[in-house]
DNA sequence: TTAGCTGCAAAGTATTTGCATGAAC
DNA sequence: GTTCATGCAAATACTTTGCAGCTAA
C-alpha cells in the first residue's frame, strides 16, 4: 500500500481501496491535521490553502507568487506569513516542494501520481512529464531504508534543442539566451 | 548512444566505445572545452577542477566548502570567483549541481552512473543510493523531447523512521530534531 | 484564558554585480 | 594589445526571526 500522503487520513481511509480519500486536502482535514499537532486553523491558512486548491494541475507557484496573488485577491496576508505557511504544509506533507533553476522554490499540492520535470540550464525552459515507474522505484528505495516518503522528484538537467543548434558545445557565445527564455512552462503527458 | 558528458570529448570519442572518455575532466580537456567557447584556462579554474578531481566519490561541495578548502590548501581565490567557477562549469555541464535540503546548491563532478538522494524533510538526513533505471528513464524522456541531457536527479523526500516514531503524523512537536540532524551523510549502493 | 499566530521591521544567508587591476592568448 | 577574468566591495534576492498585539480553542 502506497502511503505518499498519509498524514491527513482517518482511520477508516487506511484501507488500500482509500489509497487517495476524497477528503485530501479539504480545510476540515486541514483542520484536523493542525489540531493533531497542537497547530490552529487560521483564515490565512485556509486562504492559503483555497489558492492551491485552485490553481490548475501543473502549475506550481513560488512564496512571492503566492503573495501576489492574495493581494490580487484583496487578502491581506503578510510575506512572512507565507514563508511560514508553506514550511509548515509542506513540512505535513500537504506541499510538494519543487527546485527549479529559478533560484528558489515552487510550490504545488502533493497530489497522487506526481510528475517531474526536464529543465534547461541554458534558459531555463521547464517541461512537466509523469511517469510512474519513478514512483516505484522512489517508493521501493524509501522502504528499504525504513523511511516513509512523502514526495518523490526526478529533475533532468538539459539542453535545449536550440541552445544545442547554436553550437552549445563548441561556439555558445557567452551570456546567449534562447527565444523561449521568457515563456513559463510546458505540460506534457507520461509517454 | 549516451551523452550525458559530451562537452569536452574530442573527435575521436565519438565511438561509442568511448563512452566515458579517459580525458574526461583532466586539465588539457578543460582547456579545450573552455578555449571552444571564447574561455580562458586559468589557474583558478585548474585549481577548482582539481579539487573536485580529488573529492572522494559521494562528496559534495557548496560554494562556501570549497572556499574554505581552498583556503585549507592556501589559495587565495575570492568567493566571487569560487561562484563564478561553479556557475561556469556546471553550464558546460562539468558539474552536477545538487539541492537538497540545506538550502544552498552543492557541486560534485558529473561522472557516469549519478546517483540519488533521500532526504528526511524533518532532520536533512541524507542517504544516497544509485539506481541504472533512472537513468535509462530519464535518457529516454529527454531523446522523446529532442534535449540534450546532462544530468537526472531523482530526490525522495521522506520522514526518517525517528521521526514516524516519536508520532510525525499526530503529535510531533513543533521544533522537534530527530538526533540525527547532526549528522552529516549516508553512502549507500544500488539494490 | 492560554497558547499559538500574525504583521511589521530588522536581521540573516546565499549569491550576484560593477569596476579597476591583472592575466591569458 | 586586446579581451577576458579576478578580487574587492557593494548590492541584491530570498528567507527567517524577535516581538507586540491579535485570535483560535
Amino acid at each position: 500500500m502506497f502511503h505518499a500522503f498519509p498524514n491527513i487520513m482517518t482511520d477508516q481511509d487506511q484501507d488500500s481501496s482509500a489509497r487517495i480519500p476524497l477528503s485530501l486536502h479539504s480545510v476540515s482535514s486541514l483542520k484536523a491535521s493542525l489540531h493533531q499537532r497542537g497547530f490552529r486553523l487560521t483564515t490565512q491558512r485556509q486562504t492559503i490553502l483555497h489558492i492551491f486548491q485552485t490553481l490548475p494541475q501543473g502549475n506550481h507557484l513560488s512564496a512571492e507568487d503566492l503573495h501576489d496573488r492574495l493581494r490580487q485577491q484583496g487578502e491581506r496576508i503578510s510575506l512572512s506569513t507565507v514563508y511560514r505557511t508553506l514550511h509548515l504544509m509542506a513540512q505535513m506533507g500537504l506541499l510538494r516542494e519543487l527546485e527549479l533553476a529559478e533560484g528558489h522554490k515552487h510550490y504545488e499540492l502533493n497530489l497522487p501520481s506526481p510528475h517531474h520535470h526536464l529543465v534547461c540550464i541554458q534558459c531555463n525552459q521547464t517541461i512537466e512529464f509523469a511517469n510512474d515507474q519513478i514512483f516505484q522505484v522512489s517508493y521501493k528505495q524509501a522502504q528499504a531504508h525504513g523511511y516513509h516518503m512523502l514526495d518523490c522528484q526526478l529533475t533532468l538537467h538539459v539542453i535545449c534543442p536550440e541552445a544545442m543548434h547554436q553550437g552549445w558545445h563548441t561556439t555558445l557565445p557567452r551570456g546567449w539566451i534562447c527565444d523561449r527564455a521568457a515563456q513559463k512552462s510546458y505540460i506534457d503527458q507520461e509517454d
